[in-house]
DNA sequence: CTCATTTCTTGAACTAGATTAAGATTTTCC
DNA sequence: GGAAAATCTTAATCTAGTTCAAGAAATGAG
């Protein structure tokens, strides 16, 4: 039992004691050393993931081979590349550790069963869903609105905890821009 | 009762003809003119809507009052300000109609109500978020690995019953240019 | 502790796309 | 049908951000 997830599922849900020991036997936890990849490009996503401790990053490579960063997790996030867990397509996106990282993963096949035994569970994940889905608008409403300096002093400011445990140059991806911008900005920020 | 409605939720889930009436009867049928607004800048949103027929955009207003547009809708979508209607803060968005346009409106109260009572709709609507955010993804990979020129032809290709519909200063807005490229586009690309 | 690798910085040259402005075309509506 | 409004095009100028290149700093592995 985790209780850091416990007191998560109960932000969103009321999941009885037995629902919530049964749910938490589904998952299985898992342990990354920084650098290990948790999903390459061609395999098939099969879990979500529940971050315990650590922090992912998700990112494909594009046509010039470069990597362009999707998604950074932490503590009590969850994580997964859903276009291929839901399609069952091989994934384009390879989801890697940034620190040596444990996760409580999610199988689809648990989490089906899971589904049909407990209603809640879909609540729960409808809810994440919702919650994830508002994260990623509001992403692109910063790519489409402000300029490069302007996604890096309120990305900073609203995500200081990001800047000890993230490369530049992984930042600088997130947010849309070359590496040498980002060390550029930075030097004008300062 | 909505046979498209219907046909679209059986892709999901299995409801039994009386969950499929109650969800149904849950459902108000509303009708837009070109250009109605069916949510402005500091209203609350308060609803999911099912387009039955018609065309709808949701955009805001960017610091330098440029219409920015997030989302278009057809037949057959869903569409709602998910972080006004969840979090039940005012809007920065506008949800507008493109043409005359009837949709099937789902109250966030009538939808608490269904989700206790029909645990499918959960399921439903987990599912139909999550395809929404796969798609809220793939747009946020177009604008890190495509050049406007690339995202214009791979939208054309995919879309291309939007062109008809939609004006093309409202296409470049969503494709994240001006309306001058865009045009600058379209004549190098004939 | 040291060498190798990874990450970061700086500057110069370049370019995709924005901005401005003005005219052309299309749509709307009385 | 005709005037007004909305939409689209074209061209000139400008700029935010990229690319390339090379060196500096930091990190990591043995």
């Amino acid at each position: 039992m985790n209780n850091s997830l416990t007191a998560y599922i109960k932000r969103y849900v009321y999941l009885s004691t037995q629902e919530n020991e049964y749910f938490q036997t589904s998952l299985k936890q898992v342990t990354f050393k920084k650098g290990d990849y948790l999903l390459q490009e061609g395999q098939k996503c099969t879990a979500r993931y529940y971050i315990v401790k650590g922090c992912l990053r998700s990112f494909y490579l594009d046509s010039k081979a470069n990597e362009q960063i999707i998604h950074f997790g932490l503590e009590n996030w969850w994580i997964s590349e859903y276009d291929s867990l839901i399609n069952q397509q091989p994934s384009n996106i390879f989801i890697q550790a940034i620190e040596d990282t444990e996760v409580l993963a999610l199988d689809q096949l648990s989490f089906d069963q899971l589904s049909l035994e407990i209603p809640a569970i879909d609540t729960l994940f409808r809810k994440i869903m919702e919650k994830t889905f508002i994260a990623s608008q509001r992403r692109i409403e910063y790519m489409l609105s402000y300029s490069g300096e302007e996604r890096y002093t309120k990305f900073v400011d609203q995500n200081p905890e990001f800047l000890q445990r993230v490369p530049q140059y992984m930042m600088a991806s997130y947010l849309g821009m070359s590496p040498e911008f980002y060390s550029k900005i930075r030097s004008n920020t300062k």
